[in-house]
RNA sequence: CGCGGGGUGGAGCAGCCUGGUAGCUCGUCAGGCUCAUAACCUGAAGGCCGCGGGUUCAAAUCCCGCCCCCGCAACCA
């Protein structure tokens, strides 16, 4: 039995609505899975949200509802949203509840029997009106506190803390012993480099007087966790992981199975969240080397070279354009025009200009040309005749160039190589002039070798793009009228009928007209 | 000398790790085709691959230095 391909993306903070970003890792997340499924492996998905916290507490606060329905509320809207987008994912990570908490409580409190957590008292700045603790970083020019802080005093606060700095030199030689251990490479470069100069220890409590939407300490009930422990453990505690038992191989086999996940999350998250507590976190609760998960760092879509931020006022609502344009519209859009790792700049003109040209243009045009030339000269049916096409050649080398972009997380590459086949068999009709054959008798094989090519090309084609467009992909092969390919190994040239009766042509990708 | 990324024909990007005729999309110009969603195909113009040095038979690609943009961080408990 393969492993099972584990993909986890970043849980999204429910303290206000989704944007493009959140938009975009879902997706990629739910493609590689798609792609994965494809190719026959035991895929499990797992995405959800972070809903405990101080800012939320505080919407909810300003709002004058409860923690627990304010988050209610915005979560909808991120189920909403992946369902409209065709995020398909096969376990929602909701921290809310109570199986999360179990869990939680259950490392914690392991970590304390074991030495690892301490009690320890610090002072610093603390704003009344903003109900936290503010650095030098807060001050203005001057040297002093803005008045957006209110009244500032000192205070002494007493915490509990996570024996973090004890596990940095495991974390450098862990990160220098596994090359991939980060995705990119120059982010495991960063990492290794923050690592480093990791210092103190990790606070992981905040007194319920501040903070009370959490999850309680196990072995003090005065305090929450604060988001560490409590977010970053969802990966596992959603994947069946049993605090109780303390090695990774007396764990249960359906957690086994699965473990470990590649991850995938936004440069903002790698240092120090990810890439230095959750791995540590994971280390010290005696996972293995081999357990260690992967980290798939991507970039960010900005808008006209600056940074997305709601403080801007120019966030990007997936939710507008996929009413606008149609979710797979979006999803092509923010597969194919990022490479993985990098930012780029989003534009609804490139959106539309891509969904043009590769879509309705190339794509859609190959589908409907063939599909009436088949009703056309030869009442829909497809016949094979004569040798190999040179495209089933070139279809073996798509596929193998395809996958391996696609298992590099490169699904823009294999998105492109994609394109370049369906580029290939619109200049192979050219080149061929079906509508030339067709008036010539002597040809009446030729026509058919290339009408049955072309036929093949497109099933190959509608397979391969399912991960990226499984709703686009479901209607080519209705065109077609065959059965969906539903895995890559009969994706490959040979797989259609010797004769075979095409559907009707119909526009899958209309064009978007500006304006 | 904090950490990292980027600088490639008019625009947006890929290529750089694993040196070997500079590639893709859009745009422009010319031609072809007529099966097709005014789509498709071919060809052309346009680039000292940021600057300077080095290594090499050979550098966008490796090494050194510099310039310019952009993120992150700067004792956030």
């Amino acid at each position: 039995m393969a492993k099972t391909f584990f993909v986890a993306t970043a849980i999204d903070y429910t303290n206000s609505a989704p944007h493009i970003g959140h938009a975009y890792e879902k997706v990629l997340a739910d493609v590689l899975a798609r792609y994965h499924r494809f190719k026959g492996e035991p895929v499990f998905f797992l995405t959800g949200v972070d809903q405990h916290g101080q800012k939320v507490q505080q919407s909810a606060a300003k709002e004058g509802v409860p923690p627990a329905q304010f988050v209610s509320t915005v979560t909808q809207k991120f189920l909403d949203l992946w369902k409209k987008l065709g995020v398909e994912y096969d376990e929602w990570a909701a921290t809310v509840e109570p199986r999360h908490k179990a869990v939680v409580q259950g490392i914690l409190q392991r970590l304390y029997d074991e030495g690892q957590i301490y009690k320890d008292k610090q002072s610093g700045y603390y704003s009344v009106r903003q109900e936290q603790f503010i650095t030098d970083k807060e001050r203005g020019p001057d040297g002093e506190f803005g008045p957006e802080w209110g009244q500032v005093e000192l205070r002494e606060e007493e915490n509990y803390y996570f024996k973090l700095s004890q596990y940095r030199d495991w974390l450098l030689g862990y990160l220098k012993q596994r090359a991939d251990a980060v995705i990119p490479d120059f982010r495991q470069t960063e990492l290794h480099n923050a690592v480093e100069k990791l210092g103190g220890d990790l606070c992981i409590s905040r007194p319920k007087s501040r903070l009370d939407w959490g999850i309680e300490l196990p072995f003090d009930a005065e305090y929450v966790t604060y988001v560490w422990f409590d977010a970053l453990t969802n990966y596992i505690s959603f994947a069946g992981y049993d605090p109780t038992l303390s090695t990774f191989n007396s764990q249960p086999s359906t957690f086994r199975e699965k473990w470990p996940a590649l991850q995938i999350i936004g440069k903002d998250i790698m240092a120090p969240a990810h890439g230095i507590y959750w791995l540590i976190m994971l280390h010290a609760l005696g996972f293995p080397d081999e357990a260690i998960p992967q980290l798939l760092v991507h970039g960010w879509w900005n808008l006209g070279g600056a940074k997305m931020s709601k403080s801007a006022g120019n966030v990007v609502d997936p939710n507008a354009l996929a009413d606008k344009y149609g979710p797979e519209a979006l999803r092509y859009y923010l597969m194919s025009d990022i490479a993985t790792g990098s930012d780029a700049d989003f534009s609804e003109e490139r959106l539309i200009s891509r969904y043009n040209a590769d879509l309705a243009n190339s794509l859609g045009n190959l589908l409907n040309r063939t599909l009436n030339m088949a009703h056309r000269y030869r009442d829909g049916v497809v016949t094979h005749k004569g040798g190999d096409s040179p495209l089933a050649g070139q279809s073996a080398e798509l596929i193998r160039e395809f996958d391996r972009a696609m298992v590099a997380f490169e699904v823009h590459a294999a998105i492109a190589r994609l394109g370049e086949f369906v580029t290939a068999c619109n200049t192979y009709i050219e080149m061929s002039a079906p509508w030339k054959m067709a008036k010539d008798a002597d040809r009446a094989d030729a026509l058919d070798h290339t009408l049955f090519a072309l036929a093949e090309a497109l099933r190959i084609i509608a397979g391969l793009i399912s991960p990226v467009l499984p709703k686009a992909s479901r209607e080519i092969f209705y065109q077609l009228n065959i059965e969906p390919t539903s895995r890559l190994a009969d994706a490959g040239w040979g797989g259609l009928p010797r004769q075979h009766k095409l559907g009707k042509p119909v526009p899958v990708f209309p064009r978007i007209e500006e304006g």
